[in-house]
DNA sequence: ATAATTGTTGCAACTGAGTTGCATTTTTGT
DNA sequence: ACAAAAATGCAACTCAGTTGCAACAATTAT
């Protein structure tokens, strides 16, 4: 039964991290562990709507307590709205690609600490704890659809 | 006459990516000729108060107009406040550093786009037209100021 | 020179993300 | 099962960024 492995599961990282199970926790570990690439506030509440009733707010305050607990990472974009992802030890940091034309985000393939550390000038003026990488262009789907525009146009 | 000099550099600018040259135009590309690193809004807004009248609204579209043109790069951030930094040759693409206690930002060394796309699994899947890298941890500053705060209340 | 056109700015009002305070409800430990 | 502690819901707020429109400046054509 996958639906009770997961809920297992979420349970799991919240003993771990030592905060009391809700409804409303549960279900956001939940989402974050099915979604294939990291989603933002608008998108859970959009799932959470048809599961159980959670308001806006208590939403934000779960997930600024997950971050503060390494459960989750943020991803940073520009003009508002933060994307989210669980952050197990399966799901390791890697870079993301944000395509402009539709906005949407995916994951590329996971990167060591010491690739990323090596690439940086090696200075001890600062003690990194997070590396985050965010490459953005087009994707496959937006590429071609431009093309055609172009074509179209001509 | 360095002060000249940033004029016709401000106007030049301007007239290479073919807008007109407005007072307030010149003056956000000269501030951010002159700041050591990125800078938010509001930054923006503090100093230009004290140089020209400048409304909100003109700056954010200002910035929008530069940043369609490739004048400058935006630099995302969580929560709010992007960061502007001016994008001419003599300041290629480079990684920046936020420290996650007194969120500065500061630049760090560039890095060639090859450097950088050598790392990525080179699918054909994104056309990838840029790449940003932000590394969070804590400054010298803020480093020494933590631990002697640790040390105070041992 | 003047009128018409175009582009830019300022102002007011708006949207949308995220936060705060407080009363109510749920979890937890005993 | 019960008291204490923590989490949720709700209302009202702040702050970043946007939109529509009138006024203004600059450019072009007549």
């Amino acid at each position: 039964m996958i639906a009770n492995a997961k809920e297992k599961n979420a349970l799991h990282i919240l003993l771990k991290a030592g905060l009391s199970k809700t409804p409303q926790r549960i279900a956001v570990i939940n989402i974050l562990a099915d979604v294939p690439a990291p989603v933002n506030i608008n998108s859970i509440r959009q799932v959470l709507k048809s599961k159980i009733q959670i308001d806006r707010v208590t939403i934000y305050r779960i997930l600024s307590l997950f971050k503060q607990h390494g459960i989750i990472r943020e991803i940073t974009s520009t003009g508002g709205a933060g994307f989210f992802e669980l952050a197990t030890g399966e799901n390791p940091v890697h870079p993301h690609f944000i395509c402009r034309n539709c906005e949407k985000l995916s994951c590329l393939e996971p990167l060591t600490f010491s690739q990323a550390t090596q690439w940086l000038s090696p200075t001890g003026d600062y003690s990194i704890e997070h590396i985050e990488i965010n490459i953005s262009g087009l994707c496959a789907g937006c590429r071609d659809a431009t093309k055609l525009q172009i074509m179209a146009v001509k």
